[in-house]
RNA sequence: GGGCGCGUAGCUCAGUGGGAGAGCGCUCGCUUCACACGCGAGAGGUCGCAGGUUCGAAACCCGCCGCGCCCACCA
């Protein structure tokens, strides 16, 4: 097909469809970019001249929610932009293996056949998952292709493939060896519901109202205490009574022995600051086996552990047979009762406290001692504080700076071992006969001490620990790939402040300890996008909206649009005005380079593809929009620079439907008419310029909707795919200040006019003869008279005015335009109108005569504000003058 | 308990020291030869309340009221 056909099927197809229709375009689309290879850059020699983005990994079986659009939208603005600017520019694609999140997903599915995981045996199970990942994974990759992200399909990335694996056990061992990480019997918050510790990252506090007991324990010897609890069940595992040892009234207590009830066990009174004065009785229980304070008091001072619940969240053997087996809630109802017998339970009260729960599984935390893997937090956290306070690492918006650091600085050990299947197991091998323990990147045949068998620990990793070394991991680390070289560090991270610390900290931890660089220089935090009413978003509530619905109804380019523009530094509820306006723009856009293509090629002797690259204005209208279009330009690329995502779709929309459509179109419409007096010279030059300033346009609104800008710039004649076209730059040698002002003018004019034909209900139709007596117009009155339908029997300036009296005046900026025929006006309603207008004005006037007459404000106020409020007045006055 | 943020037009949100804005909705008028997912013109606001700083406050400071989020080991 050679080129002057395949412009005349496209101008055909054009002129057969007057709307877009993005579901049928944007597939193909994303079809076209996939085979050009553009989202694929090769690695170069050095990290100069790339750009790269770390995708935030989503879970490997999850499907698109409003806050992945909404972050791929905000990633994908930055990565074609740069990538439009001309940098190697790479966006890392992966999946993460979501540990929890994935093995409740397939246990739940082997739930509804009727097994279990433990009936199956951990390697079945794991497949099984491998099976499923296979068959759901792909989903969520395929919905960003759709929302028409460009990341690095070509390199797909998962936090469980061997090489990902190989980086995680290197780091693992590495922080061993460093003595960072550790296995003890602690304390941890145990989650019932997944049967596994979690971290406290995970754990979320809700405020309930529970009842507060006092309960009143003997004392060997007589007297009494009396402990308050909300949790009765657990003094059966109470070792201890304490006080603080400031306590004037306790004093005498210290030293001496209660007697547990029910249990008759024998418990030391001691003295601890801890305990609060004025709080309670001030005598509090000591059970450090399920409470985290009383686990810090109980090592302090060296008390027994005693176990009464276990990891299935009901009470153990140790709980006595009488309680043995019951959940913790039965067990609290018995406890209480069997007091109640004795007439021990002396006070019972509402009370409001925060009860933490699983964020995981949804169940009640249950702090349990439990033989679990940390890792020490402060020494690596040191050079990440150091970071985003020197600025190696920027936060924005910046109040998230304070949060991140006030975290940092109180950071305890992390608790990075799971009781899952599904995960990284640690790289940690027991020996069966001599119980050394054996940390190494892979396994060793038998015990290096004594030869005996070895078994590998079957707890896996935190999914966040692999998370953790995303940016680098992904690249290739361990080995120093040309990936790594070229794409490392990242420029900017882009995420919901949800996962602040849960994994941006966590990353710039360990991207500084073993790359010695951090892994991004900007983390850009954006908007959390909340259900209509204002709710939270999510599946369980049925407040969720599913992005993916949306792009079928109003196309990507629209849900890219209306998330971008909803988007601000803080959380915004799901507007589908925004989305609907971002479809509005794309259908614009589409519409004004059809109306441009199609007037261009009924041109005689305008040949597409023979025109100027470069513009020909050659009116003040061509002029101010070819400098209107470097004014957009440089907004928007500062805009998009400064993480300003909002700001830049609507200054994209304002331009195109404020400037290019609203006014440059209808100004330059008559300069087309084929009956017109324009020379073909004249024609050429227009449509040169009009071209121009829709490939620009086009140009620069690719990052934010790039599928309609991909279709426009093929019907434009654009060299190749825009995807991979470059970005318009903006030419200061275009701006034009003077037909800015002139244009700026003319614009007011015209819009004043109309507003004075729709008060004296003046028919569209209708041209109303009029003489125009006002300075600065020179360029502009035959469009005044155009737009403003008028017929201006002689033009400002000009001696010969016919000296017809006129019956009505209108006020533009620089004088009037008179009113020579009543024909066809309600005139008397333009009285009310002026009248009014008076009153408005005569309202600012006594404003800012005030304002003068104030010496302060003379005094006191730049010279230039009082300069400008008297210009202001003169200006006002003149109005009024001339109504 | 500590921290962060928000309260501006009917709705959703911009504006952060010198004449109150946008989108949607509403009213009126238009099948004007790119677009009715359109065009033109309008109505609508004591900028949460009360003080203060300033010649000047929606904006800066203090307090109060209301709402949201994060962090936190007081039974």
């Amino acid at each position: 097909m050679d080129e002057s056909t395949q412009s005349s099927e496209q101008i055909a197809r054009l002129r057969e469809h007057t709307r877009l229709h993005p579901a049928e375009v944007e597939p193909r689309t994303v079809e076209r970019w996939l085979a050009s290879g553009l989202f694929h850059p090769e690695p170069g020699e050095s990290r100069e001249g790339a750009y790269s983005i770390a995708i935030p990994p989503p879970n490997v079986t999850g499907t698109l929610h409003m806050g992945h659009a909404l972050n791929g939208s905000i990633q994908d603005v930055l990565i074609r932009y740069h990538r439009m600017k001309g940098l190697r520019t790479k966006w890392i694609l992966g999946t993460d293996h979501a540990g929890i999140a994935t093995q409740a997903q397939v246990e739940k599915a082997l739930a509804a056949e009727g097994v279990n995981r433990r009936e199956l045996g951990r390697e079945a199970f794991v497949e099984r998952v491998w099976d499923w990942r296979s068959h759901y994974g792909g989903q969520i990759v395929e919905q960003f292709k759709r929302l028409g992200a460009s990341c690095d399909y070509t390199e797909e990335r998962f936090t469980l493939d061997e090489g990902y694996a190989r980086a995680v056990a290197e780091v693992f061992v590495a922080l061993y060896e460093k003595g960072w990480i550790y296995r003890d019997r602690y304390i941890v918050n145990w989650d019932p519901g997944t049967r596994s510790a979690i971290s406290d990252l995970e754990v979320e506090e809700r405020e309930e109202t529970d009842t507060l007991y006092s309960i009143v324990y003997d004392l060997e010897g007589g007297g009494t205490v009396t402990i308050a609890t909300v949790r009765p069940e657990t003094m059966l595992a109470d070792t201890a009574i304490a006080v603080n040892p400031h306590d004037e009234r306790y004093k005498d207590l210290v030293g001496r022995t209660a007697i547990l009830p029910l249990v008759g066990r024998h418990l030391p009174v001691v003295a601890d600051e801890y305990v609060k004065t004025d709080f309670g009785t001030g005598q509090l229980k000591i059970t450090p086996a399920h409470d985290p304070n009383d686990f810090e008091i109980g090592r302090r001072h060296g008390l027994d552990q005693v176990s009464v619940i276990g990891e299935d969240g009901r009470m153990t053997a140790e709980a006595g047979e009488e309680f043995a087996g019951l959940t913790v809630l039965e067990a609290r109802e018995a406890v209480i009762a069997a007091l109640d017998r004795e007439g021990r339970v002396s006070a019972r009260e509402p009370y409001l406290h925060s009860v933490p729960y699983s964020h995981r599984s949804g169940q009640r935390i249950e702090p349990l001692i439990s033989l679990q893997w940390f890792m020490k937090m402060d020494e690596l956290a040191a050079p990440a504080i150091a970071a985003v306070q020197e600025g190696a690492v920027r936060i924005v918006p910046e109040n998230h700076r304070k949060v991140y650091l006030d975290w940092m600085a109180e950071i305890r050990p992390w608790c990075i071992s799971r009781q899952l299947w599904w995960g990284h197991r640690l790289p940690v091998y027991y020996c069966e006969d001599c119980r050394a323990v054996h940390v190494a990147t892979s396994a060793p045949e038998s015990c290096p001490s004594c030869g005996g068998q070895v078994r590998q620990e079957e707890d896996v990793l935190d999914t966040w620990f692999s998370s953790a070394l995303w940016p680098f991991a992904t690249l290739g680390w361990p080995d120093e790939t040309p990936q790594l070289r070229s794409f490392y560090p990242t420029d900017v991270l882009s995420t919901a402040r949800d996962i602040l610390f849960l994994w941006v900290a966590r990353m710039i931890m360990m991207g500084i300890e073993f790359t010695g660089r951090a892994p991004f220089s900007e983390v850009y935090i954006h908007s959390v996008i909340q259900a209509p009413d204002g709710r939270r978003m999510s599946k369980s509530l049925g407040t969720g909206i599913d992005p993916l619905q949306e792009i079928e109804k109003h196309g990507a380019d629209a849900v890219r649009f209306g998330l971008l523009a909803m988007s601000s530094s803080q959380d915004v509820r799901y507007s589908a005005e925004k989305v609907e306006q971002g479809q509005a723009l794309a259908n614009k856009l589409y519409n004004a380079v059809r109306f441009a293509l199609l007037r261009i090629a009924e041109q005689p002797g305008v040949e597409l593809s023979q025109l100027a690259a470069q513009p020909q204005p050659a009116t003040v209208e061509d002029r101010w929009i070819v400098s209107r279009l470097q004014r957009v330009k440089a907004d928007l690329a500062a805009r998009i620079e400064s993480y300003d995502f909002s700001h830049a779709a609507l200054s994209l929309y304002d331009f195109v439907y404020g400037e290019l459509c609203d006014w440059y179109i209808e100004l330059v419409k008559q300069r087309l008419d084929l009956d017109g007096q324009a020379s073909e010279q004249e024609r050429q030059a227009l449509a040169a310029t009009l071209l121009h300033v829709m490939r620009q346009t086009v140009a620069l609104a690719h990052p934010v909707i790039p599928f309609v800008t991909e279709e426009l710039w093929g019907y434009l004649g654009g060299q190749g795919l825009l995807a991979g076209g470059s970005w318009p730059q903006a030419q200061d040698d275009l701006l034009d200040p003077e037909a800015e002002q002139v244009l700026a003018r003319a614009i007011e004019a015209i819009t004043l006019l109309r507003g004075w034909r729709d008060s004296v209900s003046a028919k569209p139709g209708l041209i109303v003869p009029a003489r125009l007596i006002a300075e600065g117009y020179d360029a502009t009155a035959t469009l005044i008279a155009r737009l403003a339908r008028l017929d201006l029997v002689a033009p400002n300036g000009d001696g010969s005015i016919a000296e017809e009296q006129p019956v009505a005046a209108v006020t533009v900026p620089g004088g009037t335009v008179e009113v020579l025929s009543a024909e066809g006006l309600d005139l008397h309603a333009a009285q009310r109108r002026a009248q009014a207008q008076r009153q408005r004005l005569q309202a600012d006037i006594d404003r800012v005569q005030a304002k003068l007459a104030n010496g302060q404000f003379v005094a006191k106020a730049p010279a230039q504000v009082v300069q400008a409020e008297r210009e202001k007045l003169a200006r006002l006055q003149a109005e009024l003058e001339a109504l």
